[in-house]
DNA sequence: CTGGAGCCTGACCTAAGGTCAAGGTCAACC
DNA sequence: GGTTGACCTTGACCTTAGGTCAGGCTCCAG
């Protein structure tokens, strides 16, 4: 025994695991110190500082490559970097906060996808009576537009917004979601669509299509895969909607047509 | 072009690369979506709405390994383990703000070293008029001693502080600093020794090594390590400390010998 | 019909270590 | 004076969360 520390003690000293230490070495952030007469490592003073500055950077986020280049730069040099450092590590923890939050929304159901005007409008939907698997699908509905034609979001969640204050849309909403349950042959399906084209008939421009998405070259194909979002799986939904759409042409108005859904 | 989004645009959508994607799907993390006739991926609400989430989750900290069970867990359970991941990532935040502040030591000379207590001691050497390089080398040693033996690190201290109120050994501990340069034959190294040892041996208490230390196995070599630090370039001092020694064992004190320097 | 962007798979690379294996060394206890 | 268990040595491979590269298809606009 003579001499300095052993690898064992130096890390433990500095905070970091054996391997660790060998790590440093081999990528030459911390130079290798001497061996005793068997081999050992060897750790003066000196090593230990060397050690613990580098892992003091290390833990602050510098990349190992970048490190021994700091130690053994002069010291204003380093202390700019440390500056920088500093910076960079601020940033990090303002991240942190920042996806700390997105998680607690997460928790409240996922809101983490929506801005906070679209979670109030679905809301209020919940608050008019509509059940929770509409709200369901109008969220996605939400998430869809936002993803496929970020520009005409606030248009759709206006538009949204002006039949919520319509009593009347309301109630045909809410019968046209009941529909879904109908057999897709069930004749009060095209009653509704009547009901339902005549009401949008009556405000047209709300209706309008933004001029934003028509200059879109695969408009269409876009504003078709939010239209017909969750017919999959509802027939009777998917015959709701081509009959609105076939009297809204019929009226003149110029509705997409999706490839093939 | 039909069914859904392509990977670009559902990453996009994400805030991650198209690879993340990916490698989501190898993992299992979120489920291959279906593919359109050329083979290319197409991604419904269903899918954004799983990426996203995994999205979260990931960037929160959670090992992906994790997320997928995480993600199809029941909501109660969902709930309870992202309150486990929202005190993991607040943990990891308090780390790095910690680390930051040792940082913004490290920048204040190599204080990320050593406790409060020393380096106000340190700063009084430099106060009384020491020079800086034997400022630094004080730190070491104190580095060193934390190191090897930090149960005598306080007494240590104490040990200084009591030193440096006395004028006498201030003066005394000037001069053996400024004999580094001399000669190591130089008469008045003898009569320094003498000097310096007279007065250790004025209040013998405060020499008393430790019972801590008297305790560990190996005392002796870990002393010597820390007595004789830095003398290896420095034969004046080596030469001062042994003669202080020499002094002191005279004098029926038990000095530690350090066995190959 | 051609160029460029976007997609496919598969193989390999990265950082910052961790794990495992096979063997040498040290100190302490019986 | 032998053995035990902790500690040291090297080297090879594993890990996480992707990134990069290569070779080939597909799509869309001009």
């Amino acid at each position: 025994m003579a001499g300095g520390l052993t690898i064992g003690q130096a890390a433990a000293f500095a905070g970091v695991t054996i391997k660790t230490v060998r790590h440093y070495h081999r990528l030459g952030l911390v130079a290798e110190p001497e061996r005793d007469g068997s081999g050992y490592r060897r750790y003066r003073s000196a090593d230990l500082l060397r050690l613990v500055q580098a892992r003091t950077l290390a833990g602050a986020g510098v990349p190992l490559a970048e490190v021994g280049d700091l130690l053994d730069a002069d010291p204003v040099q380093f202390s700019a970097a440390l500056d920088d450092v500093d910076r960079r590590l601020t940033e990090r923890i303002e991240d942190l906060i920042a996806r700390r939050d997105t998680l607690r929304r997460l928790d409240q159901g996922d809101r983490a996808l929506l801005p906070d005007r679209a979670c109030a409008l679905l809301d209020r939907l919940a608050g008019l009576g509509f059940g929770a698997d509409y709200v369901d699908t109008q969220r996605e509905a939400m998430v869809l537009t936002r993803a496929l034609i970020p520009e005409i979001f606030d248009g759709f969640l206006s538009r949204l917004e002006g039949w919520l204050d319509d009593p009347e849309f309301v109630e045909l909403t809410k019968q046209g979601w009941d529909a879904r349950s109908w057999d897709p042959g069930d004749p009060r399906i095209e009653e509704l669509a009547a009901a339902v084209a005549g009401r949008l008939l009556a405000d047209l421009e709300r209706l309008e299509m933004p001029a934003e998405l028509r200059r879109r070259p695969d408009a269409d194909a876009r504003y078709g895969l939010i239209d017909h979002h969750g017919e999959d799986h509802e027939p009777a939904l998917a015959r709701l909607n081509a009959l609105i759409e076939a009297h809204l042409r019929a009226a003149g108005v110029d509705v997409p047509r999706a490839q093939h859904r």
